[in-house]
DNA sequence: TTGTATTTTTAGACAAGTCTAAAAAAATTA
DNA sequence: TAATTTTTTTAGACTTGTCTAAAAATACAA
């Protein structure tokens, strides 16, 4: 149906969607790690098959169609991920890499039995909801622990940062999705915010605090 | 480490080289349904890349390391297959075409995850051999139904055809993989076989029983 | 062994996707 | 508003993988 390109393309638009409704030629080149002029080139072409809205200097958004090819090209990344962390145990660091090539195989019908397999999952292994066959999924409605009041108590339900370090680290410390926390104090100096968890006390970073994100 | 296009010249080189082991240009080109002037012009990658053993004219041999690729990426195809049929329960008709594409994930850890999630299969959804992890696998020393005497008896173990059409009409006949048969008759107007399975009887043709193995 | 048919390779072109360098448009600053 | 900076597009080139048409090599047959 589309290239892999095409679909990359499609996806990083839609990521950048989410933060500001029309996209630069230069944010889809930074996101894809390409150049400017590439990206050029296949605005053009993603327009004339009617998958985004472009105008010359002007950004782009996607169409109806192309937020239906994005949305499950995103529904494919994360039950594979879902996939190979609940069936094979990888660790939450180590899929992403793999999900973004099995994102392309393109058989609907494979998804939705591997959806049928793993029981109709909502949440990928980094806590980002999971489009069912329609494209349908709930947005979260998280909040980074760096914006809460302190006494505040969450449970720990999403990630800003994909990185391996990041997740890494995190799954050291022991903050997981799934982990109730209690904001216990932001120290003035530094930002340094002192967790409860377990009852025990934890310190994170200001960046941590911005990258980790709590249900309340 | 290699490209979708040399992983498939390299399976399609595998594939002819149990027939013959010098393989020609236009056999390739046959069965990657492509140009004979296409398959020279990779023939001379696969040999800059140490892969294929090539001199002009002279037809062409995998080296080691070509042949190690191509038995990595038949484990790929047949466990995927496995996987799609028995974990996703679709039928062994409908799983080549998504096998094609999942060969081409590159991952090794997740096969061998795949591999060990699913019990270390020994044979693929059409009986097959799986290579193991090393690329050690047993070959098949299985016999068309119709190079075998009359009362001759034994147990279906794989297809020469691999085609949706002959797997579905198999399927229908009740002809699957593990059935007990006996061979009663060969008729010899036209080379129809008159089978025996669970005490009934059943004709198939010459085209049938050539391209249908068992074990004895 | 010489001529014909077949196979294989070469030559040249094209599409997809990428790049660098330069031009054009838009945004910012003075 | 005019000058400068930044962003975006265009121009032209390169790589991978494909194709058609023509040339070269090999195989087969008389
Ligand atoms: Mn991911
Ligand atoms: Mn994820
Ligand atoms: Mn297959
Ligand atoms: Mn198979």
């Amino acid at each position: 149906m589309h290239t892999l390109a095409e679909e990359n393309y499609l996806k990083a638009i839609y990521k950048l969607s989410l933060i500001a409704e029309n996209v630069s030629t230069n944010q889809i080149a930074a996101e894809l790690a390409t150049k400017a002029s590439s990206v050029t080139d296949m605005l053009r072409k993603l327009a004339d098959k009617l998958l985004i809205n472009y105008t010359r200097y002007q950004g782009v958004s996607l169409t109806q169609t192309g937020e239906k090819v994005a949305v499950n090209i995103i529904r494919r990344h994360r039950l594979w991920e879902y996939f190979l962390v609940e069936k094979l145990h990888f660790k939450w660091d180590e899929v992403h890499e793999m999900a973004e090539e099995m994102e392309h195989i393109s058989s609907n019908e494979l998804i939705d039995r591997l959806d049928e397999f793993m029981g109709f999952p909502t949440r990928d292994p980094h806590g980002d909801p999971i489009p069912d066959c329609n494209g349908n999924f709930k947005t979260n409605d998280l909040k980074a622990i760096s914006t809460v009041d302190v006494n505040t108590c969450g449970i720990i339900s999403g990630v800003r940062d994909h990185s391996s370090a990041f997740l890494q680290y995190l799954e050291k410390q022991g903050l997981t999705i799934g982990k109730k926390i209690t904001i216990k104090e932001i120290i003035t100096y530094d930002n340094t915010v002192v967790l409860q968890m377990n009852n025990k006390d934890l310190q994170i970073s200001r960046d941590v605090a911005n990258n980790l994100l709590i249900a309340l």
